[in-house]
DNA sequence: CATATATGTCAATAATACTGACGTAATTTT
DNA sequence: AAAATTACGTCAGTATTATTGACATATATG
């Protein structure tokens, strides 16, 4: 308790600023996130669609072939909340599923013409908010935002937003299976 | 139209290249704040709130003396939605509402010891994670990682995440009121 | 006094998500 | 080949977050 005073905030007290900046950066995420998502999500209520087809788009796009219960690994919810979601996008022809002729348990996910058109207009707004943040930052500054974010997500999901290189619409069938 | 070759996938096609990186951006956000924000959920869930909870009794611990407009501002949600929350965490001897004497339509909310023992229960984990990604990736990475998030934000939400010199708990009332 | 602002509230509805239980088909293990 | 596991689907009930629209009240401002 000699020391007490230096848990409270004086001049430059680098324990009080440390503190400052890890708040600071728990609201930049919040922020950025709320805005980040907004853009796709004014477009999706035309398609009478929200937040949950969004994601379920994007990520068939990013991995054409992926099975159902990778992407319940992905979104981290349940296969009832899914289901819904994924049976109005194949309803509306957005999604198709097909059985994997290798393990015909699986069921294959990947996107219509309808729906790469549709993860091309979401995901180009979106990234052209990225760019322009890009653009701003600099090289360095995108490298270090990239670093950090990794660091922030669980271990056992660092690998997952570098290492497919699947593109919505093209063929590019299957992720190796255990990657996701 | 005699270019149109540069538009498509070639070998280190620095096109090609750039919208990967942007996509990899999208997922990374997607993933660390998902990670994110699970962290947080789990502690709620014995308190019987949700994330909607968190985010209110975040912002309120971060800037007490809050109005209830300001707050709507913040969070980008009609202020039926906000009010179901709000009240359960008062009813719950969460967060005070008093009338600011100033201008006494106004409700400035603030947390009561209660609240601000639960905002740093949430606020310690959360920042857990951030400094340890903060530590692993060093000062230059985390400050291009501040640089992109503000970047991704609207413009006029900028400013938000580092205005505030507020602590959960503490005095430090009011805020200049069109800062928010 | 008229108007605008800040807040609150009633009602209906939509979207996302959860738990629990159960069923079926295909594959893998023993 | 029987048993166990995996992958998927589905029915039912519920919780949480959020929306729109309408209306009410108190306070402040011109």
């Amino acid at each position: 308790m000699a020391d007490a005073g230096s848990r409270h905030k004086t001049r430059a007290n680098p324990l009080f600023l440390r503190e400052e900046k890890l708040r600071q950066a728990m609201e930049l995420l919040f922020f950025a996130y709320r805005d980040f998502t907004s853009e796709a999500n004014a477009v999706l209520i035309d398609y009478g669609f929200g937040h949950a087809h969004h994601r379920v788009i994007y990520f068939v796009g990013r991995n054409p072939g992926i099975t159902v219960s990778q992407l319940l690994g992905i979104l981290k919810i349940t296969k009832q909340s899914l289901s819904r979601v994924l049976g109005q996008l194949i309803d509306d022809g957005y999604v198709v599923k097909e059985s994997d002729r290798g393990d015909r348990r699986r069921r294959l996910l990947s996107l219509t013409a309808k729906g790469a058109e549709l993860w091309t207009q979401l995901t180009t707004r979106q990234s052209n908010r990225i760019a322009r943040a890009y653009r701003e930052a600099g090289a360095d500054a995108v490298e270090g935002f990239c670093t950090v974010l990794r660091g922030i997500i669980n271990e056992e999901d660092r690998g997952r937003a570098t290492r497919s290189d699947a593109i919505a619409g093209t063929g590019n069938k299957a992720l190796s299976g255990r990657d996701l």
